[in-house]
DNA sequence: GTGGTCTAGACCACC
DNA sequence: GTGGTCTAGACCACA
């Protein structure tokens, strides 16, 4: 895996993982890779998955089971939703079209690329 | 004024300027406060503002007469204008997309949301 | 059963022994569940149970009959009593009555939540 | 300074911190010292102590003042304060008195050993 | 100068 | 096997 340079690789890793489980491809109480094992996947050292798994241990998207490894909390997926549409929303839009008035791009510009996009 | 700690001060007080410019507020060959000045005013060390004004003479944006202060470029607002757009278009907008899909938003929720926003 | 996260699983399993003992519910010279048994009884893998009752065992409070399984060692409780006691008197209460001051409890309101809690 | 063999060194330096914070040793707004310079105080790594203050950031115990420092964040004692005085209630105090019952010790004992120490 | 991040490698307790 | 912690050392952006 890539990883752009201005972000810190362990929350792109984080984001990488809030993926998956919106996509479903890690469901509630599955078990997600441990730690080692990613790290090798994702060609990383070990202790960068660990602040990770750290850092979405924290915001309750997984838990630990001693011993065992990191599974995916119950109510995850409604969890990254939540506080990523709220974060979206309270604190992107506005600078979005903030930015929209300054170029002088109008929404319907906006919306005639999204067709474009997804066609 | 206050920072947000996801952007260097330096990248954020350059936005504000271009703002300003893009505003009209700053015109073209205007003078724009001394490195001193604006530093004071935003609460911020001086050497942060030299860097956002070193970051901005690089892209043509203000230049500097010595001795005297910085300048607002001819064709500064013109060259805002297009880098900004440019880059909006080619980067931000693409994730923004991709965003929308993730979170399950629409681009009709996002209309929505900008005509209320600039009723 | 559910455990907490500062101590280790075989550690908490031990105190509830313990305290099985103490109350009475297990009696000198009884036979307590074997390293299975209380591991499906718990939800924890039998291992952790083993290291539990060896832990107990080099403590003289539990003692093995091969093949037939653990008994509570006589003179069990007393044994508990005294060691608990000690522990307690030279190493927890010193650190407690630290935690009072900095906290600014005093010794009062323990007595009130004790007896409250007690009815 | 020496430390426990029980717990993380981070969570102890931790705790002497929010101690210093208590006791009015570092007061709201002052500067703690550098990682770098507590690190080779306590005879620590530096990567130790900025954990302990990634930790006490999440907290809202101190915040930082990007290439300046760590501060104390306004309200942060009234911060500790409420915050281990409910850990101290809710968790710690029903142990407390669980392990007095069990060991046939009285309110009483406890009180009189409470006099003897602050004596 | 400051903190933030990452790597490599180690040791540990635990399951 | 698992994660948790710590060290040493490095590089970076930032003020």
């Amino acid at each position: 895996m890539e990883f752009k340079d201005h972000q810190a690789i362990y929350l792109q890793i984080a984001e990488s993982v809030c993926e998956k489980i919106l996509n479903g491809i890690w469901k509630e109480e599955d078990r997600i890779p441990s730690v080692r094992e990613l790290g090798t996947t994702l060609g990383v050292n070990p202790n960068t998955v660990a602040r990770t798994y750290e850092h979405l241990q924290q915001r309750e998207i997984i838990y630990n089971k001693r011993g065992i490894g990191f599974f995916v909390t119950p109510g995850a997926r409604r969890e990254i939703l939540t506080s990523q549409r709220k974060q979206f929303l309270q604190e992107e839009l506005p600078g979005f079209f903030k930015k929209l008035d300054l170029l002088g791009i109008t929404i319907k510009e906006i919306e005639d690329f999204y067709n474009k996009h997804t066609q």
